[in-house]
DNA sequence: TCTGGGGTCCTAGGACCC
DNA sequence: TCTGGGGTCCTAGGACCC
C-alpha cells in the first residue's frame, strides 16, 4: 500500500509553528507588494482568503490578515523533518514536493499502511506542531486524491477494490491533469464526476484531451501504472523570473536584469555541471498580455558571455509592442551533461594545439570521465586527428 | 498598487530531409 | 496541371502543477 503524505496550508502553518502569537490568526505567506497568497492559514481562508489571490485583494476581503514574507529555508527545515517520519517505516520514499511525498510501505510486514500513517500523522503534530492529512491506497494516483480529499488533518484509506466507490462521485476536477479550463470542457461534453470519465468512450475522451486520452481514462477507473516510487529525474531547464516593483520601458534597466539573472543560471548550472544550447525569453507586459522568443544554439554552453547577446537579441525581437514590462523570465533549456569540449580547449594552455589538446584529453577523462562527455564531442577523443576537428 | 516563481508537458505549424 | 509519406528539429503558445 502507498500512503500520500500532504501538509495542510503548508507555509502558513509553518509560520505559526514557529512563532507562537501567529497560531489561531489569519495568516498569509505571500508577497508584500505586488505579490499573490502562496498559502493561507485555516482561519484566513475562513475569511475568505485563497491561494493564488493578490495580496491587495487578500487584505481587503480580510483587513486583520497578518501578511508573512516567504522564507523557503525555514520550509525546507520543517519539510525534511516532516519527511523522516516516513523513513521510520520505509526507506521507500519519493518526494515530489516541499510538502508532499509518497511511501510505499509494501514491503513493511510488522504494521499496517494504515497503522503507519496514523503514527506519521500523530508524529508530526506532536513534535513540529503542524498537521498534514495522508490518503493510503493501492497506487500513487488514489492516495494523492485520498489525501486531499480529507484535509486538513485527514486520513483516508481506500481499501483495495474500492477506488471506483471512491473516485465514481468526486468531480472531475480532482484528477491530476484536469484544471479549470479542463473542467469547463469537460462539463460542456457532459461529464461532470470522474464516474462520468471513467465511463467515457477513449473516443470522446480524445476529442478533449488528445494523447492523454488513455492514461486519463485509466486514473478515471483508479489505475496508475506509475512505478510506486520514482527517482528524482535531472532538471530539463534552469529559469528566473522576476516581476518589477514598477513596470518599466527602461531598456538599459531590463537588459542588466536580464544580464544578472543569465548569470545566475549558469552558476546553477555549472553546479549541475550542465550546460544549454536554447534559452528563451519570456516578457508579461502592463496588460498581463505574455509573449516569447526563443533560440538555440549550435553547441551547448554555459558560458554567460555566449548568451548575452542572443538574450539581447530576443528582448529586441519579444517587445515589439509600445507598452510597459512588467515582468521579464529568462529559461535555459536542451540541457547537456558535461562540458563541452571546444569551450575547454579554449582554457586550455600549451606551446601549440597539439599539446594543448592533449593537456586537454587528459585533464577531461580525469575530471568527467569519458562517459560525461557531451554527444558530438566523444571523437575528439577517440580520433587521432582530433586536432583539426577542434579548428 | 489585481493577478508570483519555479517548473513540466503538449500541440501545431514550418523547415528540412530522405 | 499534379503534388506522398515518413521522420526530426525548431519555435510560440498554453494548460497545468506545487
Amino acid at each position: 500500500m502507498i500512503v500520500h503524505l500532504d501538509g495542510d496550508a503548508f507555509f502558513a502553518s509553518v509560520e505559526q509553528a514557529a512563532t507562537a502569537r501567529l497560531r489561531g490568526k489569519a495568516v498569509a505567506v505571500g508577497g508584500l507588494r505586488r505579490g499573490i497568497i502562496a498559502s493561507a492559514s485555516y482561519e484566513a481562508r475562513r475569511c475568505g482568503v485563497y491561494t493564488p489571490m493578490p495580496t491587495s485583494r487578500a487584505l481587503k476581503v480580510c483587513p486583520h490578515l497578518i501578511l508573512v514574507p516567504g522564507d523557503f529555508e525555514k520550509y525546507e527545515h520543517f519539510s525534511r523533518m516532516m519527511f523522516s517520519y516516513f523513513y521510520d517505516f520505509t526507506p521507500e520514499v519519493e518526494i515530489t514536493g516541499i510538502d508532499e511525498g509518497y511511501a510505499d510501505m509494501g514491503g513493511n510486514h510488522r504494521v499496517s499502511a494504515e497503522r503507519a500513517a496514523e503514527k506519521i500523522r500523530r508524529g508530526i503534530v506532536q513534535s513540529l506542531k503542524i498537521t498534514v492529512s495522508e490518503g493510503v491506497a493501492a497506487n500513487k494516483l488514489v492516495a494523492q486524491i485520498a489525501s486531499k480529499s480529507c484535509k486538513p488533518y485527514g486520513l483516508t484509506h481506500v481499501a483495495a477494490g474500492q477506488e471506483a466507490r471512491f473516485l465514481d462521485p468526486l468531480d472531475v476536477g480532482w484528477l491530476p491533469g484536469v484544471g479549470p479550463k479542463a473542467v469547463v470542457a469537460f462539463r460542456q461534453a457532459g461529464l461532470r464526476l470522474i464516474g462520468d470519465v471513467a465511463q467515457a468512450p477513449h473516443s470522446c475522451l480524445r476529442l478533449l484531451v488528445g494523447r492523454g486520452a488513455e492514461t486519463l481514462s485509466e486514473h478515471a477507473r483508479g489505475i496508475d501504472l506509475r512505478p510506486v516510487v520514482a527517482t528524482r529525474e535531472a532538471a530539463k531547464s534552469y529559469g528566473q523570473q522576476e516581476t518589477f516593483d514598477e513596470d518599466t520601458v527602461d531598456a538599459v534597466y531590463v537588459r542588466r536584469i536580464l544580464r544578472l539573472m543569465t548569470d545566475r543560471q549558469m552558476e546553477r548550472m555549472r553546479n549541475d555541471d550542465v550546460c544549454a544550447r536554447t534559452v528563451s525569453l519570456h516578457l508579461r507586459y502592463t496588460d498581463m498580455v505574455e509573449v516569447s522568443r526563443s533560440e538555440s544554439l549550435l553547441e551547448p554552453t554555459r558560458l554567460a558571455d555566449d548568451f548575452y547577446g542572443v538574450v539581447e537579441h530576443l528582448l529586441l525581437r519579444a517587445w515589439d509592442r509600445r507598452v510597459r514590462l512588467r515582468m521579464v523570465r529568462v529559461a535555459f533549456s536542451n540541457l547537456y551533461r558535461g562540458y563541452p569540449v571546444v569551450d575547454l580547449f579554449h582554457e586550455t594552455e600549451g606551446r601549440n594545439k597539439k599539446d594543448r589538446l592533449q593537456t586537454l584529453v587528459a585533464e577531461v577523462q580525469a575530471r568527467y570521465g569519458t562517459s560525461s562527455l557531451m554527444r558530438g564531442h566523444q571523437f575528439l577523443l577517440n580520433n587521432k586527428d582530433g586536432e583539426s576537428a577542434t579548428d
